[in-house]
DNA sequence: TTGTACGCGTTATCAT
DNA sequence: ATGATAACGCGTACAA
């Protein structure tokens, strides 16, 4: 491939005149110039990133890094970041930690590595990576959850309000047993599900009990387990509220191998106003997190942490709206 | 940030012996090796990437481009990408293009400035994309869709094949009838669709009509229009095939907005075996394509090519299942 | 086995 | 305005 040396002799200038002339700097002969866009034209000339980066010891890259690619809610934070970030000239890379601790602390380390000028991540609790983040000076903002021992730019949702609305709405509608797939436990967004829950049932002066919870991973698999083990109890719950858009399609799937109609027979929210939730019948009542705004928030407070190193971190916390639907109308 | 010379220092050694160690190069003392791990350890030292690939000329990281983050189609291929490379020990970095030829041309600019060892690719048939990679050495595998005007490793679908089965389905299901929303005109699997769908026709002797075919691009909000504008006739139709997942989500609401039940008022199917599909009334017949596949072996392509790049380059076309549930039943 | 020294391709500094 | 050159951090050929 073509260098920048190979570009100088072909325009007949000394690279440092290519450097300048490609790159816009100072002012450059008008005719030399046209000179080095030619050859490096006719070359195919492409300057060699990393080499660039080495000199210039920064990169116009940020890497984001979410736990399942898979989950429309988090491909939606993607493109909010996206957009954000590529309108500030910043090219985004996308890694999948699927959950894993290990991935997850694999692709810090590959991104740390390749010296991105800034990292996002939706944790998933791995104190590892928190550590290795601690040791090094790049900026990293938090999505969704938090980074656990350590404090840094956030970006995170109520969950906890949400899923009390959620629960007191299921109250109001009549449900009296209203069960909770929070998701696994030791994740913030799963944990303050559940306390949001605990708390709408108190509120509602509905008796809480550890019988109606099931905790999984954030899995269709582990949702539809969780929801026959309830649902298969001799007292099963009248009401579900389900952490997430991939977990509801379990739920919802075994609702329907028992023949068991949202709604009417049962109520069901989830998190995550999925395009496919309006198409059920009867629709599903979501609890919508706006995904796409914390892409575009997480990704303005790390460049605003690039252009201003010194502030201390903030956190934002956006809110969800409940949108309801059929699915807890009896 | 920790240099390779810092840990000399503290070690006591040379910046070779560093390397060497940290490498598993060559014998080196235990001792020493004892020494410098610590030191590296103790300084949280993590290689320079852009040093480390600048010197070797080489990068363990492949990029996959995908037109569509938010198609479960897309991240199901990333998915395949991400487990095969990971195994062979490389990483996966994911760009949305966003079926923008503007977008795709400036990501792979991107990723051969920085080098990436190899690129995947589901073109949107933008020709200065091709032009890019010509110029380059950079591997190319293609993905879904061929590289326009260029041979390139290619792992593709038998598009056309699917759609006929597709609509030969319908015919003799007894829809008599039947539209097409292929997608956009240019893009292969659209076209390829679209004459997919015209055999079927042709094949249960049903009248082929230009006036039963609405293109638009992969989106919902598409979908929407051109379904609408194919019911709005005088003549509907009696049956739909539609391409995607993400189209048949527009497509579906709009049914459900006019009252018209699938299956009964009138058969659809379409492309993707998305996870809610099963979850509507009547559930969804579709055309599964194997995505998770299709990644997979394009990243096995892209591998046996940075380890033999000699080879001529070669297409692999996989087969779609056609998933008969309610949609189609009347 | 270990250390010295060079070069990867680029940008920035310093003369000219 | 332009050119020569040093330096970024690393791996490796060569010398010891």
């Amino acid at each position: 491939m073509a260098t920048i040396s190979d570009v100088a002799t072909l325009a007949g200038v000394s690279t440092a005149t290519v450097s300048r002339a490609l790159n816009g700097k100072a002012t450059v002969d008008p005719e030399l110039s046209a000179r080095v866009v030619a050859a490096a034209e006719e070359l195919g000339y492409r300057p060699n990133g990393p080499a660039r980066n080495l000199r210039k010891q920064e990169t116009a890259v940020l890497a984001l890094i979410i736990s399942d690619v898979e989950n429309p809610f988090f491909t939606a934070i993607a493109r909010g970041v996206e957009d954000v970030a590529h309108a500030a000239g910043y090219s985004l890379v996308l890694c999948n930690s699927d959950d894993e601790p290990d991935k997850e602390r694999e692709y810090v380390d590959v991104a740390l590595q390749e010296r991105v000028a800034g990292v996002l991540l939706s944790p998933t609790g791995n104190t590892d990576t928190t550590e290795l983040l601690d040791r090094n000076t790049t900026p990293v903002v938090a999505v969704d959850r938090p980074l656990p021992e350590r404090t840094s730019d956030t970006v995170l949702l109520d969950n906890r309000l949400a899923a009390e609305e959620a629960t007191l709405h299921l109250a109001r509608r009549g449900y009296r047993r209203i069960g909770c797939l929070p998701g696994p436990s030791g994740i913030l967004t799963a944990d303050e599900r559940l306390a949001g829950y605990r708390d709408g049932l108190r509120s509602a002066e509905l008796p809480g009990s550890t019988t109606l919870v099931r905790r999984s991973r954030f899995k269709a698999e582990g949702a539809r387990q969780s929801a026959r083990s309830l649902l298969d109890r001799p007292d099963p719950p009248d009401a579900l509220l389900v952490a997430n858009n991939v977990m509801a399609v379990g739920v919802l799937q075994t609702l329907a191998d028992l023949g068991l109609r949202p709604g009417r027979d049962i109520g069901v929210v989830a998190f995550d106003d999925a395009p496919w939730t309006t198409l059920l019948d009867p629709p599903l009542t979501v609890v919508a997190q706006p995904a796409y705004d914390m892409g575009a928030v997480a990704a303005q407070l790390l460049l605003d942490r690039l252009t201003a190193p010194g502030e201390p971190p903030t956190t934002q916390t956006l809110s969800a709206k409940l949108v309801v639907r059929g699915s807890t109308t009896r």
